[in-house]
DNA sequence: AGCACGCCGACT
DNA sequence: GTCGGCGTGCTC
């Protein structure tokens, strides 16, 4: 026998440490349990939707629980698995529990009221006593039942408000309120049917004898109605939409015959996420033997309850491998979860996987709207294994938080992107990492999938901590492109360069294009672009706001800040020397993307990088395009290098290798091998033989070298060295802190401050502070301190050692106006 | 994070 | 007086 649920503890969306408890009154006794959503009042005037957590029998002293007010949810919408799940990044990520809450659920779930007010009932209609201001409120609530605290600030022109509003209510004259409204409304299309009255053959006729005579327009509607209709004419029903547009016909004329009755419409809901059939068999998938080997090894180190690292190289033919265990887990009856870093992936691999699965199929990530999430959460929740419930999610690194209720496996595709790590806003967590832990808890199987491991991710495959599966040969006839490597510095001597092209890179684009192949161009960083510099004193404009350079764009033809957005005219003269020799130089992908054009005047050239691909579907128009070969070079950023499936890439360069490989970083030399060797894997799948051309100025550098032959154990070898020697992850785990403020004297105080105190305790094992790469952002001067910690037993509790320690030097009444924000596992 | 409260300087 | 600005403290 249960006893009765007394207290509750309750996550909150607001970024404050630990939970808050309620009282469960005795009617809601029965409703309340972890993971439904219930609606409390939270300080003097908020009313907030929380998720209860724990159910409680004892209240902890000094506090007095405000009672739960309502239960949102008839069956949880989060399992106790998740909950848990939650627990754990709050513990490893150091974040507070109501950054999960906003992060995991849609915005629609966790709606916040906002205080408003009502006329009061018992009002007689006496503004007789009331000042201007009361008297327009007033006023307008004669209008509109309900106005909120800003809409009363715009109607009295007035930012303060509350004194006006209190008194109000002390005259008995208004009554605040605060509702909690939900705002998710499923999407409905509108249905034309056939009048009854017009079932009848003898009606039709007439009518159409009667429109002919005058309403043209009315009948060609009617015509393009009969037409889709066929023989079907009492059932058939079809949208308004596409019946106005294939008649031509304007609305009024589609309304008179609403009017009429000829016409009738039915609303009818439909889903915003799209029906897909599926097209292609299961059993058409032939896996060659290395394929076939590879799936043993995945189920042996299932077996043996491992996460399995795949690493296969690219174009090894992952993805057919993945499609069999998907199948394999869905005919178990269990739902699949499949990651990947980015939504510039998903538009592809979800075409693949929808041939095979239809419907079965989801698609979820942060460009989703609201509206669209809200209806896969709903899904999800009711999932009862039918044959168009949501069997395979694929998302990016936020579906983690899905309450998959039957998940049976989890697949990270790309497992070395960083993008799996979310920076800003908390929980700052690694998804990749946070996947493993989800699957050990739901006592589920995780793959870890990509052609060039992470070494954290390698160094547990060697260690035995994974299941290590390697796929080392491509897929079909294709063979591993040809890497050349393009000394820049000699060609520039030998004066051979066009714009950033050397002689080599030119030669085979020209070669691809000839035989009608096409070309990826990648250049690293959106940072490499163009700046305007003065050719005599060498002043550059920077941001008024942020540590850095502007950098010129040229469809706005202004400077803009890529950090927090400022724009700037290009000026004209320099405001250092006052001479009028301001040039631009630096090069970017728009940069690339013009030079190549006036190289290649027919060649048809689009740029893939963060300005042209704003907008939801502009991944995939982009993408798109370049599979139906409308594009034949395609210029961008690191978005192309991602495990992107491109049938006719014959050439791949890498513009410029070094300033990646410089950058000051412990894992610099890491990315560059991953970022070098996946952009190459895009040349030459299926049968054309790919080139791949790396310009450097540094061609005898180990990293060029090890990336040239695809040798990932030597990169391994050599990197693992030096992350021992210096003491980095994996041998080490890294907490960073970062510091913030708007004054820089305090800044750099309070940062020195708390590295000494920590230094204290920790030893050298506290570094900086450090200036960061960016040392100011929106007028935020900002230092950061990175702790190494040894991962053992103790290493929570040194993290929440840490953690204190911050909190109680932040109480430091000085430095109330630094902010510290603690990175876990940093990038 | 929000939100209220309280104190101070500016303005009708 | 009253309003806006901003620093401070609290939220079960």
């Amino acid at each position: 026998m249960q006893t009765q649920p007394r207290y509750a503890e309750v996550i909150l969306p607001v970024p404050l440490p630990g939970m808050f408890t309620y009282a469960v009154p005795d009617e809601l006794a029965e409703q309340v349990c972890p993971g439904k959503r219930v609606v409390v009042s939270f300080g003097k005037k908020r009313i907030l939707l929380g998720m209860v957590r724990t159910i409680l029998d004892q209240c902890n002293d000094g506090i007095i629980p405000k009672e739960i007010l309502a239960v949102m949810d008839d069956k949880p919408l989060v399992t106790e698995t998740h909950l848990s799940f939650w627990d754990w990044i709050v513990q490893y990520y150091l974040c507070n529990p109501g950054e999960i809450l906003v992060a995991a659920l849609p915005g629609s779930f966790r709606l916040e009221s906002e205080t408003g007010i009502e006329l009061h009932p018992d009002f007689d209609g006496d503004t007789g006593k009331l000042s201007d201001k009361e008297f327009l409120v007033v006023e307008a609530l004669q209008f509109t039942p309900r106005l909120t605290i800003s809409d009363i600030s715009e109607i009295v022109d007035q930012k303060r408000v509350m004194n006006l509003v209190n008194s109000l209510i002390e005259k008995n004259i208004v009554v605040s309120t605060a509702t909690i409204t939900e705002v998710y409304r499923p999407k409905t299309i509108t249905i034309v049917r056939l009048g009854e009255k017009y079932h009848a053959e003898e009606t039709l006729n007439l009518l159409m004898d009667e429109l002919g005579k005058r309403a043209f327009k009315q009948l060609s509607l009617l015509m393009a109605f009969l037409q889709v209709a066929g023989l079907n004419l009492k059932n058939a029903a079809i949208r308004k939409k596409e019946l106005v547009l294939m008649a031509g016909a304007s609305l009024s004329a589609y309304n008179a015959l609403c009017d009429k009755g000829v016409f009738e419409e039915f609303s009818e809901e439909v889903s915003r996420l799209g029906n897909f059939e599926a097209v292609r068999n299961i059993n058409d998938i032939v896996l060659n033997e290395m394929q076939e080997s590879a799936l043993e090894g995945i189920q042996e180190g299932f077996a043996k309850n491992l996460p399995v690292l795949l690493h296969g190289v690219t174009g090894s033919g992952k993805t057919e491998v993945y499609i069999r265990l998907m199948n394999d887990c869905i005919r178990s009856g269990r739902q699949v979860l499949y990651l990947l870093p980015e939504i510039a992936l998903t538009s592809q691999i979800i075409n693949r996987l929808r041939a095979y699965f239809g419907n079965k199929v989801q698609l979820f990530h942060s460009r989703y709207s609201e509206q669209e999430r809200t209806e896969l959460w709903n899904r999800i929740v009711s999932f009862s294994g039918l044959h168009d419930d949501p069997w395979i999610i694929v998302g990016a690194r936020s579906s983690l938080f899905l309450p998959m209720t039957d998940a049976g496996l989890i697949i990270v595709d790309e497992e070395h992107d960083h993008s799996f790590k979310q920076f800003d806003p908390a929980p700052r967590y690694q998804a990749r990492d946070a996947a493993v832990m989800l699957a050990a808890k739901l006592k589920i199987p995780v793959i870890l999938g990509t052609a060039t491991p992470s070494l954290e991710s390698y160094h547990n495959a060697r260690t035995g901590k994974y299941w290590l599966v390697n796929l080392p040969v491509r897929y079909g006839k294709s063979a591993m492109p040809t890497v050349y490597v393009a000394d820049v510095a000699e060609s520039q001597r030998r004066r051979e360069m066009k714009s950033h092209f050397t002689p080599l890179l030119i030669t085979h684009i020209k070669q691809a294009l000839e035989t009608k192949q096409q070309v990826i161009l990648f250049q690293n960083r959106r940072g490499f672009s163009l700046r305007v510099f003065c050719t005599v004193c060498g002043w550059h404009p920077g941001c008024p706001h942020c540590d850095v350079t502007l950098t010129y764009h040229k469809y706005i033809d202004k400077l803009k800040c890529h950090y927090c957005g400022f724009q700037t005219i290009v000026p004209k003269r320099c405001s250092d020397c006052g001479s009028d020799e301001v040039r631009t130089a630096g090069f970017g992908t728009e940069k690339i993307e013009e030079d190549i054009a006036i190289l290649f005047p027919k060649a048809r050239v689009r740029r893939m990088d963060f300005d042209t691909t704003r907008t939801k579907n502009a991944y995939q128009a982009i993408i798109g395009d370049f599979e139906q070969r409308v594009v034949d070079i395609l210029v961008g950023t690191q978005m192309v290098t991602k495990g992107l499936d491109f049938s006719n890439v014959g050439v791949v360069g890498v513009m410029n290798a070094d300033a990646m490989i410089a950058f000051p970083d412990f894992r610099s030399h890491e990315r560059s091998f991953q970022h070098i060797v996946q952009v190459s894997g895009r040349a030459g799948r299926q049968s054309v033989p790919g080139f791949v051309v790396i310009q450097t100025g540094r061609p005898s550098h180990d990293i060029i070298k090890l990336a040239r032959d695809h040798n990932f154990t030597g990169m391994y070898e050599m990197e693992i060295n030096e992350r021992k020697q210096f003491f980095y992850p994996p041998f080490s785990r890294l907490v960073k802190i970062i510091c913030k403020s708007k004054d820089a004297r305090i800044l750099s105080q309070a940062a020195m401050l708390l590295a000494g105190e920590l230094r204290d305790t920790l030893g050298n094992y506290v570094l900086g502070p450090e200036y960061p790469l960016v040392s100011k952002i929106k007028s935020e001067y900002i230092r950061h301190i990175l702790i190494k910690i040894v991962p053992d037993k103790k290493l929570t509790a040194k993290k929440l050692w840490i953690r204190h320690k911050v909190a109680s030097f932040q109480s430091n009444d000085q430095y109330r106006k630094v902010r510290f924000v603690l990175d876990v596992d940093p990038y």
